[in-house]
Parts: structure tokens; sequence; C-alpha cells
DNA sequence: GTCTATAACTTGATAGAC
DNA sequence: GTCTATCAAGTTATAGAC
């Protein structure tokens, strides 16, 4: 598989300009300008929109696979390293998520929809495997999907920092192991 | 205050729009037709979109005053009562939240943003105020976020039940007042 | 593989009749 | 207050040269 492809960068394009600027920013014109083709090169290599978002799909479920088993081997446990990803860190896989969740509030796009639905039930499920209570397996899910929301919308409280997600993951953990 | 003027027609299906098919879906045209009225007969009322959000940042204001108040009265708590109404129920506040969320992820409508900031800080303070532990009221407001990320993108863990939603209460208000 | 030019369509907004 | 045109700008996609 070739590398920094047109290919790459035209997608990279589309994913930046999707989470920092939003759906209507992310037109062919703008993505061409900024991977820095003409609209013919990038309708080349994708013929029409929806192939785009196809490319991110297949990105978003490879990196999906790459953060799952990170996941699984993290030392810490699977749940605090979650809710650390959780927190918005312009990573790609998150630049990848917050691209698609822009795209999945548009009813053309049913397939950024179902990645996202798929990505979440591979979370919840790794999740209840390592917490006992279910009830806390579900705070937990909120809990990321609530920082989630926050990168989404550049609303939510004050960004969580560091320390707070240091916090929160010990109170967690403390709720799952009664003492 | 007259009600359910022409004017109020075309406020509620902008936002069932919104909400419901998403930005792009909420055209003028789209809007006018769902209200029952013509485009010109919409623009007369709202002499551009960007007067339309403004109607809707307003009502989500009026909204969020009874909210609160409703919230301040609740005889189960301030946290009950606010992640019961997190929950996606439909209601006209729940409509507005999402409508505003879908504009407020376009860069042309920063009002929709900052009504929303408005909210979350007004249901921060109230939160803190209710709450002994920090870290407590911070997962509190995550959870909210959590709800509104799933009504947002109907794409979290299969939605949250009226159950659900009070073992995770009972859980926090444990958490809260160690025993 | 990449480019320019342009067609076909949609959207927000204006003009002016009633 | 409400309507019917109509316009100007922007968007996806096609055609065909290089």
């Amino acid at each position: 598989m070739p590398r920094a492809s047109n290919r790459d960068s035209v997608l990279d394009a589309f994913a930046e300009l999707l989470a920092h600027d939003g759906d209507r920013a992310a037109t062919l014109d703008a993505v061409a300008e900024k991977a820095g083709v003409s609209k013919g090169g990038l309708l080349y290599h994708f013929g029409t929109k929806e192939q785009l978002v196809g490319g991110l799909v297949e990105r978003l479920d490879d990196l999906v696979d790459e953060d799952i088993a990170q996941l699984r081997a993290a030392p810490e446990g699977v749940v605090s390293e979650f809710l650390r990803v959780s927190v918005a860190n312009d990573s790609p896989l998150d630049r990848t998520i917050v691209a698609l969740a822009r795209l999945a509030q548009d009813q053309r796009y049913p397939e950024a929809h179902t990645a996202l639905q798929r990505m979440q039930e591979r979370w919840r499920a790794l999740v209840a495997e390592a917490v006992t209570d279910p009830v806390v397996a579900r705070i937990v899910m909120l809990v990321s999907d609530g920082l989630y929301f926050s990168s989404l919308l550049d609303v939510a409280a004050p960004e969580t920092s560091r320390e707070e997600i240091d916090e929160i993951i010990a109170m967690l953990r403390r709720l799952d192991t009664p003492s």
C-alpha cells in the first residue's frame, strides 16, 4: 500500500475541513484547494462526494481497529485509556470521528451514521468486558459521549483538563470496586 | 403577546426540520412549505436566515428560563430532574436545543453557538450549587452532554431508558454523599 | 493522472403585484 | 401580510484536452 499519495492528502483535507470548519465548508472546491490538487484531479480519485465519504469511513474502521488493540493493551486498564482518548486531542482518530459525526447529521450520508454506530458498539462491548457493574459501564460510555459532544460543539463546560479526567477515572474506578 | 401566529408556525417548522432532518434540509423553501406559507410570506416575518436563527435563539433563552425554574422547584432534587430532562423526550426545549446544536456547527451562525454556551453555563452553575463534590458535578454535566450527543447523532448505545437513568441517578447521588 | 471549462441544479434573497 | 416571479451565487458533476 503506497503512502502519502495524493489520494491520502485529499482525504486528510476533507477530514480537516469537516472537523475544523464544518460540513458546509467541506466543498469539493475547498477540499481540492487544501489538498493542492484541482477539482478534476480530486474527482479522478473519488468520483463522487459519496465516495469521498466512503474513503473516510474506511479510514475510521482502520483507526478503530488500532484503537481497540491499543485499549486492550493499555497497562492502566481499558476504562482509563478509553476516557483519556475520548478527550479531544486532535489525533487522526479524533479528527476522523468528528468529521464523520458532522456528516452523520446529514441524511444524505447514512454510511457515516452506521460507521459511527459500529465504532460505538465495539467500544461498548469492550467497556462492558472491563467493568463489573453495568450501570458504571453506562456512565463510562455517556461520559465519553459527553467529551465528544464537547469537541463537536466546542460548547460544553470549559474543556476538560488532564487532571480532571484523572479524577473522573479514579472516581469511576472506585465506583466499580465497592469497598 | 399573540399566540399561534404564522410567525410561530414558521419557527416551529424551522426547529422541527433542523432537529429531525438536519441542517441542509432546513431551507427557506422547506420551512415555508412545512409552515404552510410561501417563501415571500416567510421572509416578511424573518428578513434573512440569520433572523430566523435569532428567533430560535430567543425561544431557547425563554425555554431555558422555564427549565431552570422547574429544576429549582423539583422535589426530587436538581440533579435527578436535570438528568431526566436530558434524555431525549422531544419536548419543545429538547427540539430547540438539537436544532441550535445543528446550526452551531455551521460557522455562519455564531449566535447559535453562544446561545448554547449560555445555557450550558446556567446549568453548570445550578448543578454546582446542588452537588458537593466538584468531580461528581463534572460527571453529571458530562453524562447530560452524552445524552444530548446521543439525540444529536442517534448513534450512542441503544437509547437510555427511564430505568437506566434512575439507576444512574441513584449511583451518582450515592457518590456525592459518601457513607 | 491531472487539468480547464462548463452544464445542471439548489439556495438565499430581491422586486413588485395584490 | 402574503403572494409570484426572478436573480446571483454557490455546488456537484461531466466532457474532453493534455
